[in-house]
DNA sequence: CTATTTAGATAGAACGGTCAGTATAGAAAG
DNA sequence: CTTTCTATACTGACCGTTCTATCTAAATAG
């Protein structure tokens, strides 16, 4: 991967994230990236392909930095706690504005597959392993409804994280997970409650 | 109101909410409405007063048909559900390509305060409402608190309604809702526990 | 009742700016 | 010498906005 590429795709990424794909021109991350006209179009076909390169290394990004803090907790609900703090670092950033995903699926919509793909992808792959977390404490069945709503969760507290400037949002969101997943453990021993 | 004014916020909020802002040029606006360039330019000064213009009246039509929809409700409960239910109906509108707000916010973020107010104002109406009910069933500080928690559902269900295009989503939140507000009433009966 | 004014709406051209993408020629670096 | 990057100018297309000139219908005045 050419250095300059990889520049490229920083700066765009800071730039989309802060400002949104369609008011983020060509020749502002050309300026920012300290990068020449034809060094972007000798990597990036169009700038749909930048877009969707950057939408594609910040999937592996985030994937892996919630890895990272998922793998060392050693039970499924501790493992789920720490996605939700994760989060709330995150909505804590300075640089925070939203998620990336998000506002592509806002300002693409499903007009573009290329883009909005990776944000469904993200998002199915979350819930598949949410479930596959919540199977340690639920059957088949309950463990996919519940991570649906996890994902509810963490997508509703990452929308109002940043209109309302509160990253202590990912708490409350936390506190209402910890409460499904636990009346949803009750009901399962008592299903005759 | 000029006929003609309020046809050009019908269509605008239309293709607005089925393409979002900046991808709609005001030819396009133009031609599927009818009205003349001018025309536009006498009632609205720019495009942006134009887009100011939009949200205020999705702000007003929507609250309207929520309150519709709650004010034969009996219990607080039953109110807060009615709130779920007309987005489960909103979500499964053929039309249905995310609220409009969140839109707004995504594609200007804060940098433009005339656009992403209205948004904010919404989320802070709403979630105000919702606390007022709530205080039915629980004590002050926890129906604030829960109420920014069934925002961040409704939020993420819609989020979510669109992104999967599930319009049952919506009964999977107020699934958790009432998870949640019934695990808050125990918790206040019980303090010790 | 007729003439005149007024207010809105219309179509269409045009302006300045921006944008994505292309072309070309030269510099840097291995 | 070849590859990569740079610099700059350019193309079309589109954008929001302004301008002009024309039309119509209703209100007003004589």
């Amino acid at each position: 991967m050419s250095p300059k590429k990889e520049q490229l795709i920083l700066i765009a990424t800071d730039l989309f994230s802060r400002h949104g794909f369609h008011p983020v021109g060509i020749d502002r991350i050309l300026a920012e990236a300290g990068v020449a006209r034809m060094t972007l179009y000798n990597h990036f076909p169009s700038k749909d392909d930048l877009i969707a390169a950057v939408l594609d290394r910040r999937y592996h990004d985030i994937m892996a930095s919630l890895r990272a803090c998922v793998e060392p907790m050693a039970s499924a609900k501790e493992q789920l706690r720490a996605i939700f703090a994760w989060h709330e670092t995150w909505f804590g950033t300075p640089q925070f504005s939203g998620c990336l995903f998000e506002r592509a699926l806002a300002e693409f919509g499903t007009d573009y597959p290329n883009i909005s793909a990776v944000a469904i992808r993200y998002k199915k792959t979350m819930t598949a392993w949410m479930t596959d977390m919540l199977k340690a404490l639920l059957q088949e069945p309950a463990a996919a409804r519940i991570a649906s709503i996890l994902m509810i969760l963490l997508d509703g507290a990452t929308i109002d994280a940043r209109a309302f400037h509160d990253p202590t949002i990912a708490t409350k969101a936390w506190n209402a997970a910890e409460a499904v997943i636990e009346q949803e453990i009750l009901a399962s021993k008592k299903p005759s409650a």
